[in-house]
DNA sequence: TGAAAATACCTCCAAATGGAACTATATTTC
DNA sequence: GAAATATAGTTCCATTTGGAGGTATTTTCA
């Protein structure tokens, strides 16, 4: 008995694959990025959005992350004790602080993605590219539709409104 | 700028949808659950499992879920603080303790299932019957692969051998 | 049978996380 | 231009989590 055989007892077929999925692809490349290159999650997010867009800030990661602040201004502080980031301030507005990868930040990034790369494509040998293009398709219409669906009531705590 | 903006930067496009879909969908569901519901996630794992398979005890959790020993150890003393299940030595093994689920666990598992039920319907709404039909299989073939792909060295962290 | 190994569960500890409140700077409003 | 408000980032604290190791019971096997 595995978890897999309970899916069809449930009324979540899509979101309980999901989060299938997460638990078993995503979660153990986390633990080895953890253990390996000594990075937390936040980390990550911080180092993928600053390679995609250089010179972001802090706030503007929070935004696009949708992640607290407390939790982006630790991964932030780390990273650059790790020299993966530099921070200067803003000159325009004080509060702000600019944010760079270095070189030896971007390496890492580069070598997270080849890690999960790997791992995507270990996984997905077992569909054909037909397939693949499909799943990518409907993943996508899915993930690009979140802003209207994940407004509705049903994701929102009462008092939190 | 948002998340979803990155993704075609990324060489993970099917890992990085799944991640984003279980950021946006999951994530908010389990916090609602935690505020609302005073449950912690792996007593959702527990609910679920004991109400598909009564009986089980925790090992056989721990197997079905691959969660650490301590992690369910947890739950299921605190679930039982809550009288959503009992718990009874079993006579033949006295290490073994059986657990049940009672009217009132199966009650609140069955309110949550209601929720992300629902919470599932609301995200679909984008996605036509035969998308979700055809997501659903793509996504099923995938996860019950998962005891193949999930095996590949890229998963496990050296020591951990 | 009795020592060693396996198993079931639990406790201890350290790390990651997020909410709330705090500090410093900038903007708005009168 | 001063007071009120907004914004960027940080610190504090409580909670969740998992690894490692501990205790009690059972099984294995010489």
């Amino acid at each position: 008995m595995k978890l897999i055989d309970i899916l069809d007892a449930t009324p979540i077929p899509i979101g309980y694959r999901v989060s299938f999925l997460t638990n078993f692809w995503r979660e153990p490349l986390l633990k080895r990025m953890e253990k390996e290159f000594g990075l937390i999650r936040p980390e990550l997010t911080v180092l993928i959005c600053l390679s995609f867009k250089p010179e972001s800030n802090a706030r503007d990661i929070c935004e696009i992350t949708e992640q607290p602040s407390n939790t982006v201004s630790r991964a932030v502080v780390s990273l650059e004790e790790k020299s993966y980031i530099t921070r200067s301030r803003d000159n325009l507005d004080a509060r702000r602080i600019k944010l760079r990868i270095t070189a030896s930040g971007q390496a890492v990034h580069d070598d997270l993605m080849k890690m999960f790369s790997q791992a995507e494509e270990v996984m997905l040998k077992h569909l054909t590219q037909k397939e693949v293009d499909r799943l990518n398709a409907l993943l996508d219409k899915l993930a690009r539709s979140a802003p209207q669906w994940s407004t509705d009531p049903v994701f929102k705590s009462p008092d939190s409104a």
